[in-house]
DNA sequence: CAAAGAGTAAGCGGAGAGGC
DNA sequence: GCCTCTCCGCTTACTCTTTG
């Protein structure tokens, strides 16, 4: 949130009943949080946009874009002045529309997902010690994969996973425990780190075999449901196998979708 | 009301740039 | 070639929202 959202609050603050003031601030001031946590609460709590110049250029070399926006404290009965015009009514979007805010569209439900949350960097192997379990014994290929990060995706020339990953999906532990090999490693480099977080997480710290979040709608999304014990309802076996998936970076401020394989463990 | 997902913040270490 | 500084983003922590 910008330290505008403090300014128009702080004036609206010390403000006599029935004045009004008016500040220039960057657009952002009608935008996201800074809209939420200024305007928003302001509009709530009794202020009034009477008049407003959203989005106008910086007149200087800068590249700013500016808004004027003026209030007042109490019901304002006369009319309002939207860039110089005319109207109703001022949301904080500084826009005549009424007011809304944007909420998640149910159509674009099981389009993307965040990836596993390991919580315990001791799940992650190197690829020689994941290659030599998996080649001992194959079993292993069921809970040892390429770990794909937001690192691999912008420096890799191909966007291939440089690490590997223990993942005992959603098992309990004696499920995983057949995979003794994997399971030591994990009671070795994880449950020490998971014996030190808040108690709060109880879940986490008793399951510490398992990830944080195992993003198992992403799993089954992209055709390695089957791993799971427990499946979301309406899941097929059969279906929604796919051989490749679009990847971004979540952290990054690099925007580079990439086309990866779906045969590996995402963070 | 709990769990999962989504969003935000920040510590930390790796890596590159630049100075000496 | 070594050291310091800076940038970058992974990783974790935490909060808020949504859903069942």
């Amino acid at each position: 949130m910008d330290l505008a959202a403090h300014f128009f609050r702080r004036a609206f603050d010390i403000l006599r009943r029935e004045g009004s003031f008016g500040l220039l601030a960057t657009n952002t001031v009608a935008e996201g949080d800074t809209r939420q946590g200024g305007l928003e609460w302001l509009l709530k709590h009794g202020a009034t946009i009477y008049a407003a110049w959203p989005n106008e250029p910086w007149p200087g070399s800068a590249a700013v874009v500016t808004s004027r926006v003026h209030l007042y404290k109490g019901d304002w009965c006369a009319t309002r002045s939207l860039n110089g015009h005319p109207v109703r009514y001022i949301s904080a979007y500084l826009s005549s529309q009424d007011d809304w805010s944007p909420a998640r569209l149910k159509s674009n439900e099981g389009k993307a997902f965040i990836g596993s949350f390991l919580n315990g960097i001791g799940f992650v192997l190197e690829e020689a010690e994941a290659k030599k379990l998996i080649h001992e014994d194959s079993r292993y290929s069921e809970v040892i994969f390429p770990y794909l990060i937001g690192q691999d995706i912008n420096t890799h020339p191909e966007q291939k996973p440089s690490r590997w990953v223990i993942n005992f999906w959603d098992w309990p532990e004696e499920r995983a425990r057949k995979y003794s090999e994997a399971m030591q490693i994990v009671l070795a480099r994880v449950k020490p780190h998971r014996d030190q977080i808040n108690p709060a997480k109880k879940k986490v710290r008793d399951n510490w075999w398992l990830y944080e979040a195992s993003a198992k709608e992403l799993y089954h999304t992209i055709g390695c449901g089957h791993y799971f014990e427990k499946h979301p309802k309406g899941w097929d076996v059969s279906v929604n196998s796919r051989k490749r998936v679009l990847a971004l970076t979540r952290v990054s401020k690099t925007l580079a979708f990439s086309f990866v394989s779906s045969e590996q463990i995402f963070f």
